[in-house]
DNA sequence: ACTACTAGTTCCAAATAATGAAACTTAGTT
DNA sequence: AACTAAGTTTCATTATTTGGAACTAGTAGT
């Protein structure tokens, strides 16, 4: 299930148990991993001994368990900060959220998933650690759909292969022919949507951010319920929403290398 | 200066790579990475394709530079749910804040930093991803010399003979001998103090958090400003604040291997 | 106390992957 | 066109990783 694309020597090895680590979601016994793994056990062994003087893994003593490390906070505090388009985007995001009064997601492509980098509710304050972070199925989420559309043909085609057109709802899409389809006519449309196709009575309207040589830098989505919303009724938020999304390609475009960020602890 | 203890083979030279990436804290070309690098050009090269391919860093080709990955995005996600105190002590650390109105910092030790793995302000609500993962001097911090107090001489050792013990202000420890005797007295005394070491007007009353058997599990701390309090006063605040940590260690303590923990999209 | 088992750790020769100097390819200048 | 700097690939050499098996420590059964 969590089979990354290991095979890039023992780097790949490494990160490919680290994933494996994450996957368990709880401090994890050596042998439970090498009942998961694809190694040998003197080579599991080796690489979480490593993993574990790096930092990225915590061996607990007491339990002789391990868990994911503490250097990885570290490095994700950076990489929210710097490499996403949280930190930039958020000012529109959080503008978003309060004029429409809806839910806002900010996602960008983690390999062939969607990764939620922001999330934005109206009504009650949010917890980033806690929402921030989580992945979902690009074929039925309308940030999914935005960002594939947009993408050159290659890609799309790589990310198309690896989903697994599991039957959510009954609007899902659930064929690579059907998804091609809807791809095109989003395209054409400008926007994608959330048609109930992952959870019932959850729509939604996406558009892709795309960069000035119209490369797909993440999504954006307005999320509603059916009680409140209709497709039809999303849509009058496009102008709103557009707007918004042109100014955040602005801001990562203009933003290049800023002089310096500060860092003080 | 951000030089991790690398050694640990391929592995170690590519997450030292990863931190490097980190440290510029911006989109970074590869003539940076090399001219910073103690890797001849090739290595670094190959280092970076294969961080690249395996999502770690996420290479922009309009601008030809390379910056933190997403997939460490969603590792940190699930690190700091899973392994960190945060999630465990959030209920205690939120309680805390109300109670006392005052700043509550959570961390943990990240090598020979301490890590700071949540943060309450009663004034404003929380910001976790731009607050959380900042690190922080062990020597001069209230959290640092708690932890540090409780650990086993060996790892103390350690981690002393790492700290820079830079006079950030006039009463800052500036050598080992004089940290060990503090240490010794944060012992006899049940909790740390930070009397303006760290940052002039800047106080605080800090604990560690201990598991069952004695192991330094993080640490815990109440800051204030010497405009409102002094060290004495803070002090009358001990019981609550000790009734919350051994709360946390419980918490810990009992935690062990829950059923399950849900995770959806 | 003895034996059998399980979990975790270490060994070492063989297999594999990483290395880095240098050559090469682009992209940008003068 | 000639020059320069930045990035990429090659390939023989070198160093690390590999994994079967042996070993150790801890636990349970008789």
């Amino acid at each position: 299930m969590s089979d990354t694309a290991q095979g890039d020597g023992t780097v790949g090895k490494a990160l490919d148990v680290l994933d494996q680590v994450a996957g368990f979601g709880r401090p994890v016994r050596f042998s439970e991993l090498l009942d998961a793994s694809p190694y040998p056990k003197a080579t599991l062994y080796r690489l979480l001994q490593t993993l574990t003087k790096q930092g990225m893994v915590s061996f607990d003593p007491d339990r002789s368990a391990y868990s994911l490390g503490v250097r990885l906070v570290r490095l994700a505090h950076r990489a929210w900060r710097q490499s996403s388009l949280a930190p930039l985007a958020r000012p529109q995001v959080d503008a978003l959220s309060r004029t429409l009064g809806e839910t806002v997601h900010l996602a960008q492509m983690d390999n062939a998933q969607v990764l939620y980098v922001d999330k934005r509710n109206a009504a009650k304050p949010i917890e980033m650690y806690s929402q921030a972070g989580k992945v979902g199925p690009a074929y039925c989420t309308g940030v999914g759909k935005a960002m594939l559309a947009w993408m050159p043909a290659e890609e799309q085609e790589r990310i198309i292969s690896q989903q697994s057109f599991h039957g959510f709802t009954p609007t899902t899409l659930t064929t690579a022919e059907d998804l091609r389809a809807e791809l095109a006519e989003c395209v054409r449309r400008g926007f994608a949507f959330d048609n109930e196709e992952h959870e019932p009575g959850i729509i939604c309207i996406a558009f892709p951010i795309l960069s000035g040589a119209g490369r797909v830098m993440g999504g954006l989505s307005i999320t509603s319920t059916t009680t409140r919303h209709s497709l039809q009724s999303l849509q009058t938020m496009v102008p709103t929403i557009r707007t918004a999304v042109d100014r955040i390609a602005e801001d990562v475009e203009n933003w290049r290398f800023p002089d310096e960020i500060k860092e003080r602890a």
